[in-house]
DNA sequence: CGCCTTCTTGAGGGGCGTCAAGCCCAGTGG
DNA sequence: CCACTGGGCTTGACGCCCCTCAAGAAGGCG
């Protein structure tokens, strides 16, 4: 009896898994108690510093990641120097494609960051046991494509003030959001530094600057320090994002 | 031993998927021969006119389709009528989203298309049988993603005449890609007018056109008639695309 | 304090948008 | 056959938004 009881124990959830939210919202929700003890066998949890490369283009990366904590910044790079930020991860996101070659982007840290990671083999195993990570593997690409797809429309379409107001409505909704939720005051901890959001909207840092100060004389956010802004009203901020302030 | 070879014949491949591209690189080659006779019974082939909205925001799809032939053009709208253009699907994709909500993009014929149609019941059936169909679903949505950020980059950092070279070169690449293959010499029919252009790259009409005849001007290409452009080598095209050539 | 990085602010110029006119061509009807 | 029409495309003139270049302010840290 007492044998049966530790056999139960055994297989019950894995100490380091239970309070993670890639159990709950990521990748790791699709598997059985079983699976999650295999699979925690070999993770290992670290932290990166901020601007460390996680995974570049030329090499094959024999390790994923699920973020437990801050930004991965995705960047694509052109010969001349010109760079692009072309998507932002947070927790609980996986980092790394199973069974596909990387795309041409490079992953790196955007702030300091927590990650659980564990050997590319491992997943790819599980993931031919469990058809249902691999759907949870596909709503979040599903994801990043819709964001990608607004940002499309960021870049294309809207003014340098309509695309900082865009970024800082990102972030306000991506960072914490239950912590905030219902509020109408909002203050962002930035993740980034001005070249960051300047390489994530496809602008200069100077514009950037002058964007910012341009929101905080329309009383639209305040910025106490360099690394903070303050949203009196997220409704105010959402109107910017599409009324183009300069007319 | 006539009925077995009947019976065989009955659980052979269905005629109208025989030579269809979307049973070799789309999700139906995922099917078995039996699944594909399922599927088959619903399916209904027709054509799509230029310019008709196949799917939008508001609306459930009750069908999804393949696309046959042609191009199909995914835009977003501003409340004030900017537009952008934020992908493009071609043959063999899928259009539609099994088990999720509709994204905020609205998917329209760019060109006259051919799609075979079936009921999103019937795809959601066959998915939950095959998670090989999910797999090669992913693994579209993947392509989607890595388009949408070599996009994203194309948007944010590039100069006009550099949008037009890598627009040029993505409908080189992606319409009969195998026709052109290994040839230098490459003529197209341009599947879509002006006005999509400058919708796809977030440009103005007049500003498209200013750089077609700057491409022209610089032999990089030719413009036989309004709706056909020959590039006489795709190569000295992919260098326009990342050089700045105002300077 | 001195040094470095990050950010802000200003002055000037250029690339692309805006507005407007004209061209090309297919379709229609006299 | 040609005039008329309308949509799509091209080209020009002009202005503005954002980039470039440059200087200075504001922290952070030894």
């Amino acid at each position: 009896m007492d044998n049966s009881r530790k056999d139960i124990h055994n297989s019950s959830i894995p100490l380091v898994c239970l309070s993670c939210e890639a159990r709950h919202k990521g990748v790791c929700g699709a598997l059985s108690p079983e699976q999650l003890t295999k699979l925690s066998k070999h993770t290992n949890r670290f932290k990166v510093e901020n601007n460390k490369v996680i995974s570049s283009p030329d090499e094959d990366d024999k390790n994923f990641a699920n973020i437990l904590s801050g930004v991965v910044k995705l960047t694509k790079l052109m010969a001349d120097g010109r760079q692009q930020i072309v998507g932002l991860q947070f927790a609980p996101d996986l980092i790394g494609r199973p069974f596909m070659k990387n795309s041409t982007v490079t992953a790196e840290a955007a702030t300091d960051i927590n990650v659980c990671s564990f050997p590319k083999k491992i997943l790819e195993e599980l993931l031919k046991e469990s058809p249902q990570m691999e759907h949870r593997l596909h709503e979040q690409t599903l994801r990043e494509l819709d964001d990608a797809r607004d940002w499309l429309l960021t870049l294309g379409r809207k003014s340098a003030i309509e695309k900082i107001a865009s970024f800082l409505y990102l972030i306000a909704t991506h960072i914490d959001p239950e912590k905030n939720d219902g509020k109408d005051q909002i203050t962002l901890e930035m993740p980034m530094k001005r070249g960051d959001i300047a390489d994530f909207l496809g602008l200069t840092i100077e514009t950037v600057s002058r964007q910012l100060t341009n929101l905080r004389k329309r009383n639209i956010i305040e910025i106490p320090d360099r690394r903070s802004i303050v949203i009196p009203s997220i409704k105010r901020l959402k109107n910017a994002m599409e009324q183009d302030l300069s007319k």
